[in-house]
DNA sequence: AAGAAAGCGTAGCATACACTACACCTAGAA
DNA sequence: TTCTAGGTGTAGTGTATGCTACGCTTTCTT
């Protein structure tokens, strides 16, 4: 029943402020990328990653605090970039198939991609225990994905490109037929890649199918 | 050096034949089942099924060999069920948007099922290190739903109600149209399930919009 | 009734691993 | 040059945990 005295200055996640500090930080979430995505949040140790990295394991907890705050700030540094350059300006001046294309197109790439995938699945697979985690993966990615096409299918809306329609609906459910099964069979490894081409081919069905269905019932 | 001499008679998973091995046996299943779902492959011990269970740690092990064994042997005992009863015999006598709303529905219900997201969540998570799960998975549940909706539009295209379409692409995406970004929400847990009503919504508007880019393009 | 096959339960081994302690080194600012 | 915050390295601690051993009990067959 004693008193907390003084709880020793609180050291939480660090940020480096010397040199030498950011690059072993730098190297610490790259080993702990390399390792996270290949083999599993708990198939890799703490002592793992310090011997990838380099450096030491007083300076990985001095940064990180502990294993799950290193996990995170891995997802959270990615995340960022993985679904970033989605948006592009020009996108208001092409005809609404070719913007479709190209927003299937860089989701499909974006999905088949290895790196993309192991994100993926260790976010999903840890985001019962972290929910925090699941949440700013999903608006940092695939959440900012459908908010994207759905600002720009409210422009074609508004513009009378297109009849008015329910446009948070729709892009979710545009998005989710371009991945289709093809998402999951990446996700479980049960076929090679698809090529560029085959992204192509699909996306550019998509757009048509889509479109087509729009036209026909506004609703 | 010295040879193995007997190798024990390799007492691989075993069948119990005994009516209370039998209850043990499904006693067993079932607790890992619950566990697994709830806290993950890595974080429960055999120790915690048993506790759950009954019964002792030998017969876990007699019966599954060990801890991959036994969750090898839950998924694919949940795997059946899950994804069955999709398969309606009078399906080919309804019109085809009720038919694939019918699909939509099943399967929709069944993505935003707990157990089925449970399941979901850690073969995506073990995939990796288990390929096999992940293959079973897939073809005991969404790669079958796939081929049944696929071989019921080959029967429409059969029969002149559909165009001459790519109905295995087309199949696959119907279904990620349905699933959409909902899938993920669930998955991640970041709101609360749909109601059956938005369900039906959504899978009424997915089957309208599907069939009516299929008229416009034929393809 | 007898005997074997299967189940029970505990105790323990071996190991892996997250995290800490501590003493020493280095860089870079004053 | 000196001072110090931050980095290094190692050794260790406590604990969790997969799995085995082993002796006893229950069940089922013949």
């Amino acid at each position: 029943m004693s008193d907390s005295p003084l709880p020793r200055s609180f050291t939480p996640p660090l940020s480096p402020t010397t040199q030498r500090g950011r690059k072993r930080h730098d190297a610490l979430l790259e080993a702990a990328q390399r390792l996270f995505l290949e083999r599993g949040f708990s198939q890799v140790s703490v002592n793992d990653i310090v011997a990838e990295a380099g450096g030491s394991l007083s300076t990985l907890y001095r940064h990180f605090g502990n294993k799950e705050g290193l996990f995170q700030a891995m997802v959270e540094h990615r995340s960022h970039d993985i679904y970033t350059a989605l948006t592009a300006d020009d996108i208001d001046s092409l005809p609404v198939e070719a913007a479709l294309t190209r927003f299937g197109s860089g989701l499909l790439h974006k999905a088949m991609d290895d790196e993309a995938l192991g994100i993926y699945r260790e976010v999903v697979a840890e985001s019962p225990r972290q929910p925090e985690l699941a949440r700013r993966f999903f608006d940092a990615g695939p959440g900012r994905m459908r908010q994207v096409v759905k600002e720009y299918l409210d422009r074609r809306v508004a513009d009378r490109s297109l009849p008015p329609v329910d446009t948070a609906a729709l892009a979710g459910m545009y998005l989710g037929m371009v991945l289709g099964e093809w998402h999951l069979i990446q996700l479980l490894q049960l076929e090679a890649p698809p090529s560029a081409e085959a992204i192509d081919a699909r996306v550019t069905r998509c757009a048509t199918l889509f479109l087509g269905g729009l036209r026909d019932a506004p609703d």
